[in-house]
DNA sequence: TAGTGGTCTAGACCACCGT
DNA sequence: CGGTGGTCTAGACCACTAA
């Protein structure tokens, strides 16, 4: 074990020359994060063990275990007692619509909804979804509708922009031959994880396309939902508009 | 310090005669959780450091730390390095709108909304009221209304359900002579703390009620925003709907 | 049985705060 | 300056898993 005043920047140090200063423990999360985008372990997989990770960074497994509590709490690691630790994935069946909130009236919160793709072309980046991405108006993107069914029932519709120098080879055909979550497939696909998201909830009226997707009257009150998912860094990857009808289900939000 | 095993009940004996085992750290947070409630400490205060917790049930100051630890991430408590651990309180500036997710769609974080009171009166819990406070049909409860308004806007309607037996005095005249926010007259005045809340969102057509209140067309989409609020124990001690006006606002989400 | 994460302890030192 | 929370270490033992 070094001395901790050798290893990286000593907090003393770093306290009186840098406001940007962070304790051990979030300088090894930085690493394991590093370690994490270079897809030194994949999304499913095993990490080493704590004694090992903290022979590599030469540090105490106390303050490893720290950084592994953090990344668990952000869902970015699951521990599993007994087994290791794991590189969280969309690929669980339970972290599967992680980030969909909606749920039916009454109770089904087993059944899995289904999606269902619309279409998907390639077009350029207009200033909404340039802002959005953090990128340059005009940058290509791909665009991709979809429904997603409860119960057989169209109940969102979703029009998802991508940009397309990350997201390049996504077609229709690839979407019809998922039968999973969208994120799951961008894991799988892309090698992209998605870490969080930001929802703008907003109650609009149903335009015609919205209406015949969703089998609604024209000018039924919706929710609209428009997301922005991050992947490591907070680098925003993901923007999408999406259409819910709350007529058998409802939004469920838990505040903390 | 006493051997962890004497203590309560052992980890060994408890795993194996019960499925409700916890860890010591999570018996002293149902320690420190007692005496919240008990009101040993009141919001706003200071709790002992750490130490006299950690001799005052006989274990380790890191035992208490962890315990510790978990209040403050349920802001339950909050750590002020160098000062102390104290109880977090609705009537501190940054929790007062805790809950509210609504944001004006331009800037302007930084204005609190402003609540007005509408009217106030005594009934009996209905049939959806009683399941979502937990109690009887029938039992006394008071009905309270009140508008949000954002920069002199309304913006927020809201009614609100509480039980009479906790919230007995509540009137308007006390409602008038607050301004700030109901959570913190809560607080201040019926000893009551709001750890956690769940919402659930629709959208609906403005009726003519709502419509006059927020000054809209009847018939314009708006959020139903349902929330019961939870105090120790997950004891559920208020219900409210709410309505809120999406034309410059948004309900915004952070998903993790 | 070996290896993993989970808990608990004890002690050292640092950073921050009020006096 | 003394007291508080914050970080880091080292080591013991427990609980869970898989082979």
């Amino acid at each position: 074990m070094v001395d901790v005043t050798e290893f990286l920047c000593s907090t003393t140090q770093m306290a009186q020359i840098s406001p940007t200063f962070s304790p051990l423990y979030r300088q090894i999360r930085g690493l394991i994060l590093q370690a994490l985008e270079s897809g030194e372990w994949r999304p499913g997989q095993v990490i080493p063990s704590e004694q090992e990770l903290a022979a590599r960074f030469s540090v105490s497994q106390g303050t490893v275990r720290k950084a592994i509590d953090e990344m668990a709490a952000d869902n970015i690691l699951v521990r599993r007692q007994g087994r290791g630790t794991y590189v969280a994935s969309h690929t669980d069946p339970r972290q599967m619509f992680r980030f969909l909130r909606l749920v039916p009236e009454e109770g089904e919160l087993l059944t899995h909804p289904k999606s269902i793709p619309i279409d998907c072309w390639r077009a350029k980046a207009g200033h909404e979804a340039a802002r959005a991405l953090g990128i340059e108006t005009g940058t290509p993107i791909i665009i991709l509708r979809r429904m997603l069914q409860f119960s057989g029932k169209p109940i969102v519709g979703d029009e998802i922009y991508l940009p397309e120098e990350i997201f390049r080879g996504l077609d229709m055909e690839m979407l019809q031959a998922w039968n999973s979550s969208l994120y799951s497939l961008f894991e799988t696909r892309f090698g992209l994880r998605m870490i969080r998201a930001q929802e703008r909830i907003r109650a609009i009226a149903a335009d015609r396309a919205a209406a015949e997707l969703l089998r609604v009257e024209e000018g039924t009150p919706l929710l609209s939902v428009e997301r922005v998912t991050y992947t490591y860094g907070d680098k925003p990857v993901e923007w999408r508009r999406g259409v819910y009808s709350t007529a058998d289900h409802y939004y469920l939000n838990d505040l903390t």
